[in-house]
DNA sequence: AACTGCCCCAACCGCATTGGG
DNA sequence: GCCCAATGCGGTTGGGGCAGT
């Protein structure tokens, strides 16, 4: 049974997120954590059924989420790990901090499976087109009741683990030795593809001890870096973006266009019943984490509310050290779509 | 300006898996 | 072992934006 039939039959919302929705969800999830997703849209009061709440926080609301366009690091590396383990994109996208399966697959179909075509290799077996052509056809030949071996997209699954890592390391290094940097390389070849770290996923609160303190494998630097900041060193919300892996890339302005006409929807509304939003708000989520749309201190309190809530509430529930504490929050805020919110201000930050 | 077709991507759907009772 | 609800995952869809005519 899908999310469809609940829907209905609770009369929940569906379709796109309203920014008011958003807002519930964000400050919802960063005051209490992920927890029980079918609680969360009653606890929030949001008129959606918890999986629909579940796919925005992690497709859209995410603060650890890297936006806008894909690296050529990122390219190569999806296409080695699409490789060697197919379509399965959760397993891809847990090799790319920042990015969802959802992204992946969609930058998967529209792009990156156009340009194999375009370069005469088949997406789904990444080898040239002609020799998979022959090949079915010779399957065809032989054994005409079977249309193909291996069900699409995916790798041969009779392999045991060991076998496919092994696929993976062969394959990967012909896709490195004719696509990628040597730097690239040297760093996607040093990480066991099964390396259970990187399965990191930030659920603010529920972090499994092991991998409280695990360094995301794609940006040491950035990482150790964070893990010395102080709260009050918040990267500033300007020169946000992870420069590690990305100085490359062309980032759509696409969150921040979103963000911005969210940020003028609330400035209208809020010049009409700011009071009223503000207030039914805080009575949903508590004191702490409440958006407020007052123009003199709404993203300080913002920033401080959304930490100050994360920080006393998880601290309470899980043994979270402070650096540790760090490690989740002090992680890529600045490019959070709640945080690009920045660039509609004066342009005076204080942080 | 109006229309059309294409593309991208957010969200949905439905099946599989997991976990608790 | 069975049942059921919750969650995870991959495939698919549909709406909005944009370029071309």
């Amino acid at each position: 049974m899908g999310c469809h039939s609940c829907c209905v039959k609770q009369k929940l919302r569906r379709g796109l997120w309203s920014p008011e929705e958003d807002e519930k969800l964000f400050n919802y999830i960063t005051r209490f954590g992920v927890g029980c997703w079918s609680s969360v849209p009653k606890l929030a009061g949001l008129q959606r059924c918890g999986k629909s709440c579940r796919l925005r926080w992690i497709n859209y609301l995410r603060p650890d989420l890297k936006r806008g366009m894909f690296s050529q690091q990122e390219e190569d590396h999806i296409l080695g790990l699409h490789e060697a383990l197919g379509n399965r994109w959760a397993q891809i996208a847990a090799q790319l901090p920042g990015r969802t399966d959802n992204e992946i697959k969609n930058f998967w179909n529209s792009c990156l499976k156009k340009k194999l075509i375009k370069q005469g290799i088949d997406p789904n077996t990444h080898k040239p087109l002609i020799e998979t052509e022959a090949r079915s056809e010779k399957d065809w030949t032989d054994n005409p009741s079977m249309e193909s071996q291996q069900p699409k997209g995916l790798p041969d699954l009779s392999k045991t683990s060991a076998e496919m890592e092994q696929t993976f390391h062969l394959n990967t290094t012909i896709c490195f030795d004719s696509r990628l940097t040597e730097a690239s390389r040297d760093h996607f070849m040093s990480k066991p593809i099964y390396d259970p770290s990187y399965l990191f996923e930030f659920q603010v609160g529920n972090l499994p001890t092991q991998y409280q303190k695990s360094p995301r494998p794609y940006d040491q630097s950035h990482f150790d870096a964070n893990l010395e900041d102080e709260f009050d060193s918040m990267p500033t919300l300007t020169s946000s973006f992870d420069h590690g892996n990305m100085a490359d890339s062309n980032f759509s302005d696409y969150s921040t266009s979103r963000m911005s006409s969210f940020l003028s929807e609330a400035k209208e509304s809020s010049s009409n019943s700011s009071h009223v939003n503000s207030h039914a708000m805080s009575n949903i989520v508590g004191n702490g984490s409440t958006f407020s749309w007052d123009v003199d201190n709404k993203l300080e309190s913002l920033f401080q509310g959304q930490l100050n809530g994360i920080k006393s509430e998880e601290v309470m529930q899980s043994p979270l050290q402070e650096g540790q504490l760090h490690t989740c929050l002090s992680e890529d805020f600045s490019n959070h779509p709640l945080m690009s919110l920045s660039e509609d201000f004066s342009g005076e930050h204080h942080f």
